[in-house]
RNA sequence: GCGGGAGUAGCUCAGUUGGUAGAGCGUCAGCCUUCCAAGCUGAAUGUCGCCGGUUCGAACCCGGUCUCCCGCUCCA
């Protein structure tokens, strides 16, 4: 644990040092669980989005992109069960400084009754033997029907007390059922809070007349809401896929652990329309498609496993993640999830139009099914950026820091550097900078040892390292060095801009899916 | 939110009983011209997280506060 704790802390050190990850607004003494991306952490960022976007949409005739607003219209929170579901009430216990939801602490206090009406009914079965109809005796059994209605009135009492938001009538309730602490036995409770993870905030000049609007908690809805609108104007056929990327805002009650679970963050989403009742055979697909994205990265297998979700979201038949294997320990990183016809079924309610599709080979209209796949950019910028950083021992027993991001992912592909600061070397090297420029993120640097330069450009990722020397003067060759490697070869000037694309271009990791 | 730990240069960290702030690495300029860090010379960089208190005097003592890390809790 200690030696995780320290690479986890050296990861976030390496990428502050050299311009991947800032805290935000630092000077100020930072914002809690807010970072920023720097000048190498953008552009790794918008290549993994690159990557995701073109696996998605590029690669797949019946996907197309969007970009929806951050904005929606608050009714879109209703339907999606948002403000509902996202809405928890939440107790303390005063001596065990334990945290609880006061609603599943009241469930949790029924069902023990429940229980109770089961040994009751097992009771009986064993006294009456073969002639035992249980669904007789819980319908007529005085203690049973006691039992029963001491439920329905505490669960009764309880969502009428959420409804109105009367939170000190469900502490009052909790107080009068006599509920303890399951930790410490306690009954030592503080108030109940309500914690709302969406952030609201106002659209309008003036207070008066402001609309209260939520902060987009999930990407998602940006594209049910958009079904008719792209599936009508692009002619789309079920199945069909709407990607889409962008920031998501929770309020987490905790975040923590770096870009791990930040308050604001940016998803990679995708939903696909399908015919109902084929939801089982497109969630294996998914899987599929998706695991085979990341470990086209190269990124051994080890460092992946599915975990399915026992407990299902409101909305979801089926539902698994791909876990990742972070510096702390196996978390979640992309879902996958089978949302059957709820999200678009409630937009048509709540919406009162019509959110069909026209299926001419069954020749009848129904609500596509949705199969979701929904993946962190930033925790995916965390999982390629912790797996690449290394600290090897070379022969010598000397020492490097080296970043070994996939190349078509590293933020600079190339540095040029003159083997010395004189004799025409940096100009010819400039020139060379300047020719791989149209193509690529290319750098400069005549600073320093150039064995030392090498080291600085694997610290950052740098995949290649192009060094002029005087022979270059002569024979317009240079020697072209490999980061993970450190082998060299020398090579025409004349090729450099192929020998590069084909070892950074996007085109070459698409291609391994 | 609770408990524990921490915050001093870009990074890693020293800093004694309270007496004007240090190292290594890094950065910058110059020298050297050398294909795998750690050659030479010089330089810059800190309201010691922030606010207040005690004191002649606070990085150090006290109170508050912010941020980070770990654990708990929560997690669509």
């Amino acid at each position: 644990m200690a030696k995780e704790n320290d690479s986890f802390k050296k990861i976030i050190s390496h990428a502050k040092e050299y311009g991947y990850v800032f805290p935000s607004s630092e000077i100020y003494d930072g914002l809690s669980a807010v970072y920023d991306y720097g000048q190498n952490g953008a552009l790794l960022k918008k290549n993994i989005r690159e990557f995701w976007w073109k696996a998605m949409v590029q690669m797949h005739d019946n996907i197309v992109g969007i970009d929806a607003a951050i904005f929606m219209h608050p009714t879109t929170w209703k339907a999606s069960g948002h403000v509902d579901a996202f809405n928890d009430p939440l107790i303390d216990n005063k001596d065990s400084k334990k945290r609880y939801r006061a609603d599943v602490l009241i469930e949790d206090y029924a069902a023990k009754i429940e229980a109770k009406i089961d040994k009751e009914a097992t009771k009986a079965a064993k006294r009456f033997g073969a002639a035992f109809n249980k669904e007789q005796f819980l319908a007529t059994n005085p203690r049973v029907l006691g039992y029963q209605e001491k439920i329905d009135t505490i669960l009764k009492r309880m969502g009428q007390s959420l409804e109105k938001e009367d939170l000190a009538d469900v502490k009052a309730l909790i107080e009068e059922l006599g509920i303890a602490c399951p930790e410490s036995g306690s009954r030592n409770w503080t108030e109940v809070k309500q914690f709302n993870l969406m952030f609201g905030t106002k659209l309008g000049a003036t207070t008066e007349t402001a609309t209260d609007l939520f902060l987009r908690p999930e990407t998602a809805q940006g594209i049910f809401v958009n079904y008719l609108n792209v599936q009508k104007t692009g002619r789309m056929k079920l199945p069909f896929g709407i990607a889409q990327t962008g920031k998501a805002f929770r309020n987490e009650i905790v975040a923590r652990q770096f870009i791990f679970r930040m308050r604001e963050f940016e998803q990679m989403e995708m939903q696909f329309f399908i015919p109902p009742n084929t939801q089982k055979k497109w969630y294996d697909y998914w899987k599929e498609q998706r695991l085979n994205w990341h470990l086209a990265l190269g990124i051994p297998k080890e460092n992946y496993r599915f975990h399915d979700h026992e407990k299902l979201a409101h909305y979801a038949d089926a539902a698994c993640d791909i876990e990742f294997k972070f510096p702390f320990g196996f978390k979640e990183l992309e879902g996958i999830h089978s949302r059957t016809d709820f999200d678009l079924a409630n937009h048509e309610k709540f919406a009162g139009k019509k959110i069909k599709y026209f299926d001419p080979e069954q020749n009848e209209s129904y609500t596509p099914y949705v199969l979701e796949t929904s993946i962190g950019l930033d925790r995916m910028f965390l999982a390629v950026f912790s797996h690449a950083l290394k600290e090897e021992t070379l022969e010598g027993g000397a020492t490097r820091t080296v970043l070994q991001l996939p190349s078509a992912l590293a933020p600079v592909k190339a540095a040029v550097l003159p083997l010395v600061k004189k004799d025409g070397l940096p100009e010819l090297a400039q020139k060379i900078r300047e020719t791989l420029q149209w193509d690529m993120q290319v750098m400069y640097d005549e600073k320093d040892a150039v064995g030392r330069r090498y080291r600085r450009q694997d610290a950052l990722g740098t995949p290649f390292c192009i060094t002029v020397d005087h022979q270059s003067l002569e024979d317009n060759t240079v020697t072209l060095r490999e980061r993970d490697s450190m082998q060299q070869q020398r090579v025409a000037i004349a090729q450099l801009p192929q020998l590069l694309e084909e070892q950074t271009a996007m085109k070459y990791l698409l291609q391994k899916l």
